[in-house]
This record gives C-alpha cells, structure tokens and sequence, in this order.
DNA sequence: TCATAATCTACAGTCAACGTAAGGTGATGA
DNA sequence: TCATCACCTTACGTTGACTGTAGATTATGA
C-alpha cells in the first residue's frame, strides 16, 4: 500500500504518468526510491504532496510559483523562524483565494441579474403571445 | 468620447494594442469603423465588450469557449428561442462560476486550518522560549 | 515641409504545461 | 522461449495566449 509504482501513483491522483515526471523535472515532487531496475517508487506522502499541488493550481498558482513554496507545506519546520514564514506564505494564499472568491461573486451577481431580467423578457414574450 | 482609437482602448482596458488586434484575429471583437483605410475605431460597446471577457476569462473560460458566447451577451435577442437559448448559457456560466467558489471555499478552510495549527505552534514556542 | 506620434501588417518568438512517439530494459506467466 | 507488461529515457510536437519587432503608412503640429 505504502510503496507504489508511478501507475498507481497516476491512477490515485489522476494525473498522467506523463504529468508526473514532469512534476519531477520541475522540482515538485521525486521519489521516494528508486530500486534496482529504475523504476520509481513513492509513499502516501506524495499523494498527498500531488493532491496539494493540485489545489494549488486550482487557486491560481504557476508551477513555478508552487514549487516555491510547497516544501513549506511539508517539512516540519523546527525553528520558530521557518514557522513564521510558512505562516506568511499561507497567509498570502489566503488573502489570494478570499480576493478570488469575491470576483467570483461579483461575477456571480451579475449573471444572475442577467439571468433575471432575461427572464423576465421571456414571461413577457409568453403571455403576449 | 464615443470614438476611439486602440491606444485609447488599450488605456482604458488596461490589455495592450497587441492584444486588442490579437483577439480581433480571434473573432472575439471587432472595430466599429475602418475609416479611410486605415486605423480602427471603437465604441463603448466594444470596451463593454473586453471588459466581459476579461470577466469570462476569469471565471475559467478559454478564448475559444468566450468567442462562442461572448455574442450572447451584446445582441438583442428578438426571438424567444435566441433568449431561451441565452438563458441556457448564461445559466451554465452561473453553475459553473458556483463550484467554483466552492472549490475556492473548501482550499480556504483547509488553509485557515493550516493557519491556525500553526499558529498555536507558535504561540506554543514563543510561551516556552 | 518636416519631425514626431499613432497606427498598420506580417511574421517570428516565447512560455507553460503537457502530449506523443520511438526505442530499450528487466520481470513474469503460459 | 517468448510475448506481454510496467516502466524507463530522450526528444520532438502541440496548444493557448500572448509578445516582439521590422518596415510601411497615416495623422498632426510647429
């Protein structure tokens, strides 16, 4: 269960194995092992690490910019410092999605005022006719 | 006021002049006027216009998606059907722009945890120091 | 008239995030 | 023995959304 090859790895995230290396080209993730015959081997830690990439990439964030600061989400920061910064970090993220969710709603106000007055066009199209 | 020129636009847009003639290529808008062979003019409408991708551009669509709805939004549907019919998409665009901020919502809890175990790190670390 | 500014067309380049294909290795089961 | 499988590496291709730039044309003000 613990060890599994990048097939599973790619069925459980649904990610393609292609995404994967790619993933490990750019730094994001590695394996945890890599035996004998060369193929890669990874944890639940992984998983995990793919599936907060994942939503990290919903929010908005490059590759780029994810493999910046996803290690922040992993590491056990000993040092009160490296807590400090993980703190600001994810703060950023969440002042980031809270400004996103707000366009999203502003958007969302308006299409349904669209929505209502088309509406209303159409009843009065209905009863006229 | 009325008539401008792209570099009025661009200014106002905030998009630069590549981009304006780059989504005219796209078929997303047009200039309201090509007087005198030459330099194009445009309208508020068309400003309108750029302001409601960007907004469809935000919510996720892609140039092609936006470029086969964006008509919807600026035609005065007569026939019932043209209105139902809009109706229909913006009602998608309403579902759609909701799971999002769903999804948005369910990263923000997950991170004003992160935010709070790590701050209850600190306040630990600080009380011990 | 001439400099300067604004715009034009057309083609090429960039960047992210993969996709796809070719050719190769070691393990496994009939 | 041999086909199949699961993976490997290398490398070129693709798509979306722009961006840069050169060289020509058009408009404007001193």
């Amino acid at each position: 269960m613990s060890k599994m090859q990048i097939g599973e790895l790619a069925a459980r995230t649904g990610l393609s194995q292609r995404t994967i290396h790619f993933y490990e080209e750019k730094r994001l993730i590695s394996p945890s092992e890599r035996e004998g015959r060369g193929y890669r081997y990874y944890d639940e830690q992984t998983l995990r690490r793919l599936e907060k990439i994942s939503a990290l990439k919903e929010i908005g964030l490059s590759l780029d910019e994810i493999a910046g600061v996803i290690d922040l989400y992993f590491q056990d920061e000993t040092g009160i410092m490296g807590k400090r910064r993980v703190l600001e970090i994810l703060q950023g993220h969440l002042k980031g999605t809270e400004a996103r969710i707000v366009s999203l709603q502003g958007f969302r106000k308006d299409t349904k005022a669209s929505i209502k007055k088309l509406e209303g066009l159409i009843a009065k199209a209905e009863g006229r006719g």
